[in-house]
DNA sequence: TCAAAAGTGTTCAATGTACACCCATGC
DNA sequence: GCATGGGTGTACATTGAACACTTTTGA
């Protein structure tokens, strides 16, 4: 069974040489949000305690977007998903703390792939980031890792390469993108309540907000439906469901009128 | 002396091809102001009415924006610029309006050529956007073109590519970018008057604005040290000349925190 | 002395911020 | 009945927008 996952990935390294543009690949940061925490994808490296971010190559006659969409439904199942890019890396230096020999010896491949194949390839990386929901996302580990799984944002390791700044990068992108467009949609499930959308925006800035106040604003841009209320057996007053009007949540995110 | 320069242009190919990294390149939106007009620095390739942006490629020892700095430097011939990534462009279709054959014989390169090279290859191209003085910018055409000059932002014809997207794309990001940083510095002269620094803002935001509270946000920002007036000979009273104070301006843009 | 363009200040509206009171619910 | 957390409204401060008058200068 070990072998053949070998074999499936010799093979996946076969295709990416053959079928993939070379130098250039795309890194996924993907935001997921539970119980009052942001949390990202990690995966786990072969044969290794090396975490890095989920990545993906681009096929000759694809899209980049249409190959982080790809990528990214590969790792959460999901699609239809929010994906922004963000950035693009090109650094020399990128790559320097792992060699190709090693990574080769650690992946368990034969040794005089060595010779034919740079597995660690000095590659310009394009970055995007996505918003999932967290109760609907799959976690799957591509055949280069053992696990793939949330990280809490603020317990994130030392990762590989540059993952590390990525994830700084693409979290101060997200923080902007809340300055002019609204967000939650694809973070929260269907139905939440007004706490749990503000416990969003206070984790994604770092900082806390006035309930009341946040509660107007929101409101004020009319990209919420009021429902039912939430009886959840807590000892306080029920909060009321909401659910997003897809209409206006997309006139806001064009129109970038959304102001926080 | 025509043989000659094709010569070079064939040595450059063959450089490109064995010494930069195959499937990227950048490409750059270089804007200058002058006579309260937007410009932007475009090129006419070799034996062809076509109009492009300059681009460039990556070397394999080089930096991302290294790379960049150097097109740029090539085609202004201006360093220390303010330089800026503003997306990745990786659309197949990108190039489908030109053919590798088209483009062989359109340069006057032998026909042979077609066989080994790739010269309309499918690469993913990062865009960058550069602000310069516009006096200062000697425009310069690399070995593919006959021509650079500047148009004004507003009269740019249908470009080669998904170019005239990327300037869409480079002016929006231009002009985000002027809601939360100071601008001015690169595209002005060093020393300028406020009606010249509105112009440039009304220019990029493409919308006029009041001279009185103009004057009053900028000079809140503290970025702008008042000089003497300035004696130009002209039938009104002498405005100030101003220069930027580079500890505030440059404070200015990395805290974010200037709007407009 | 007049037109053109620049410097300065005041008023008002809108927006954002701080803050207080009442309500529903389970223990 | 009381602690917990949620709903709503009001007062004040800050910011942004609209607007008018004065100054300098060359023709």
């Amino acid at each position: 069974m070990a072998e053949s996952k070998s074999e499936l990935l010799l093979n996946l390294i076969k295709e990416y040489i053959t079928q993939t543009l070379p130098s250039v690949s795309l890194d996924l940061v993907i935001f997921g949000f539970h119980d009052g925490q942001l949390k990202i994808l990690l995966m786990r490296l072969l044969h290794t305690e090396h975490w890095c971010l989920p990545g993906g190559r681009i096929y000759q006659e694809e899209d980049l977007e249409a190959a982080a969409y790809r990528s990214l439904q590969e790792r959460t199942g999901l699609h239809e998903l929010f994906l922004q890019q963000f950035y693009t890396f090109g650094d020399v230096a990128r790559y320097r703390h792992y060699t190709n020999r090693e990574a080769i010896a650690k992946l368990g491949l034969p040794d005089w792939f060595t010779k034919d194949v740079n597995l660690i390839s000095r590659d310009v990386s394009v970055g995007y980031y996505a918003l999932v929901e967290f109760t609907r996302a799959s976690p799957t580990p591509d055949l280069f890792a053992d696990e793939c799984r949330w990280w809490n944002i603020d317990e994130v390791p030392t990762l590989l390469f540059d993952h590390n700044r990525m994830i700084q990068v693409a979290l101060k992108t997200l923080r902007r993108q809340l300055s002019y467009q609204p967000i939650g949609y694809n973070l929260l499930p269907d139905k939440f309540t007004m706490p749990q959308l503000q416990q969003l925006y206070e984790t994604i800035l770092g900082q806390s907000m006035d309930r009341r106040n946040f509660q107007k604003r929101i409101l004020s841009y009319d990209i919420l439906e009021r429902l039912e209320k939430l009886q959840n057996g807590k000892a306080h007053k029920a909060p009321y469901l909401y659910r997003f009007n897809m209409d206006q949540y997309q006139k806001a995110l064009e129109e970038e009128r959304f102001l926080f």
